[in-house]
DNA sequence: CTGTTAGCGCTTTCAC
DNA sequence: GTGAAAGCGCTAACAG
């Protein structure tokens, strides 16, 4: 792979019949007299000339590159997170370097590793293993969700805590007596397990007893579900619940799935609502796989960037939350929904 | 955003006492005698040196980096590709600059001015609007499905023909007697079009009637489907038709679902199948939305790769085509998945 | 095999 | 204002 021979601004200036010098100014818009100003841009249109990014980085020490770390772009949530990270990016006039490190921690430390020796400008990192120690001190970074202890980096996430009450207020707002909460959770902490602390406390609020799945994920999640459900029948089979708050809509649609073929009906029997708001075919406007809690995914995207471009003027706060919010998705009695 | 000061070639070479070509030999895996050669590696983990690639990218212009263009990666399809771009890349020592055109042309030729100037090594496009004429010359390019007139650029795909032909098959292995075929399509030209040739070669072939939407894309499919079930009513209200190829699964799971309402038993009376193989939350062992010939992603990103990086040595095949396989996804009578 | 050196294309002084 | 020139850190060619 060879990359063609682009014109340089030795060339535009040879052209221009400028300095060298000048042209570089007219590029980085340093003040010039307006006749030179144009017989420059004249010459860089004619030559159809473009910076090396290589040689002004070398220079700069910059590189307009941010890196994204996520564990995948196949999962409906990061999917829609990188989408819009490179919106954001490219707003700014900055690139996206894609960092897929599927969970392995190697290949964080990797990306990790490459993004400290002047290749990106800063790291956005959504990480499921433990890479704190590895993140390079003074590269500017925001993480999503995650917390590291070994260094104060500024974070960005939904507020957690106040979706999983609103999954509950919303279940009561829709008739539940008694909603359970379903996770299956990752062994690293991170904000989003405050929805099971926004649960627990939206219970004590209004009275309720707590009752749960709360597992390490698992390929068997299914049969722990089976399994819950079944020591949840009562004598006459119904279900001792009759509302539902997933942790993910991933789990919840499984959860929903098997309510299905266990003759539940859903949302008569037993409401659901999930937590991230994935769409059925990635599209904005297509259907909730169930009805959810929806993690403002734009504006989390729009936040990490804004604070990592603005890291060398101010201080970023080192937590910022976003308001999650109820959407219909068809597992739910919303009135609300009248179709 | 500004980087850290990392410690240069230079300082290696003091620190290990040699000289500064005898570090970059080292480094670039040129024979160099055993004792300075341990004598640089130490300093190198000494001071934790890594190359910089602007350097080094400015003089040899290559920068390890190859872009991928692509319209967005929240529909699961691009969503998919992309990932396995990624991992077909990192294998490689190469990192992925990612562009999410949205199918806006100026973006697309934006993303491409950028390439073409020292940004990147290769391309990899996916790209919905027509760039043709602004792809640089003589930087490596691969492109998905689409043909551009004025270049000959390798192009990768799915065997679309042989995967129409195979969903017609599928559909009258299972029983089905009046196959339709139901489409959206892009304004632009692509190999995905043959699906369609697929479908109208196998009806002549196994003396079928061909019948089918086949429409420009556009917010109305759903009308337009409802429309073309109503005018296929038979006066008991039966459907004339007992099969569906759908081009895509987004059209298929649509047409599904209105089938679903309009009171049509699925398989039972009408199986579906589409097209691209897209499953529910993005995971590999996840369900498919419905039956479908599925796009063999890993391998089609794979074969990407495999031919942009070695275009500079030989000279690439100019369209390579990609088996497409049957899934069953419950929308087809398949006797295989007994459940 | 080793050390020295000339740039790669750009930004940024510095005299003018 | 402008033009000339010194590097940024590296690779590759060259002389030793």
């Amino acid at each position: 792979m060879t990359s063609r021979k682009a014109p340089t601004m030795k060339d535009v200036a040879k052209e221009a019949g400028v300095a060298l010098g000048t042209v570089s100014k007219v590029i980085n818009g340093i003040p010039v007299s307006e006749k030179n100003r144009l017989k420059v841009e004249a010459a860089i249109r004619a030559l159809n000339y473009e910076v090396n990014t290589y040689a002004r980085g070398l220079k700069t020490q910059k590189s307009n590159l941010v890196a994204l770390i996520i564990p995948n772009t196949t999962n409906p949530f990061f999917a829609a997170f990188t989408d819009h990270i490179e919106a954001a990016l490219y707003k700014r006039g900055l690139r996206l370097l894609l960092c897929c490190a599927d969970g392995i921690p190697q290949k964080e430390i990797d990306y990790l590793n490459m993004a400290a020796n002047n290749k990106v400008d800063g790291i956005i990192a959504l990480t499921y293993s433990d890479i704190g120690k590895f993140i390079p001190p003074s590269l500017p970074i925001v993480v999503f969700d995650r917390f590291f202890e070994n260094r104060v980096i500024p974070r960005v996430a939904s507020d957690n805590f106040s979706g999983g009450c609103l999954a509950v207020e919303k279940l009561l707002e829709f008739g539940c007596r008694h909603p359970i909460y379903i996770r299956f959770h990752s062994v690293f902490p991170g904000e989003s397990d405050k929805r099971r602390d926004g649960y627990l406390y939206a219970c004590e609020k209004y009275g309720l007893t707590p009752d749960y799945i709360d597992e390490v994920d698992t390929d068997d999640a299914l049969s722990i579900m089976k399994d819950f459900i079944r020591k949840h029948r009562r004598p006459d089979n119904s279900l001792t619940f009759d509302g539902v708050f997933s942790h993910t809509d991933y789990h919840g649609y499984m959860f929903y799935q098997l309510l299905l073929s266990e003759g539940v009906r859903v949302p008569q029997d037993v409401q659901i609502i999930g937590f991230d708001g994935i769409r059925k075919f990635g599209n904005r406007q297509d259907d909730l796989f169930i009805s959810s809690i929806c993690q403002p995914v734009e504006q989390l995207a729009e936040k990490c960037v804004e604070i990592l471009t603005s890291e060398d003027s101010v201080t970023p706060p080192s937590l910022t939350l976003l308001p999650a919010y109820y959407q219909y998705g068809g597992t739910t009695r919303d009135p609300a929904a009248l179709r």
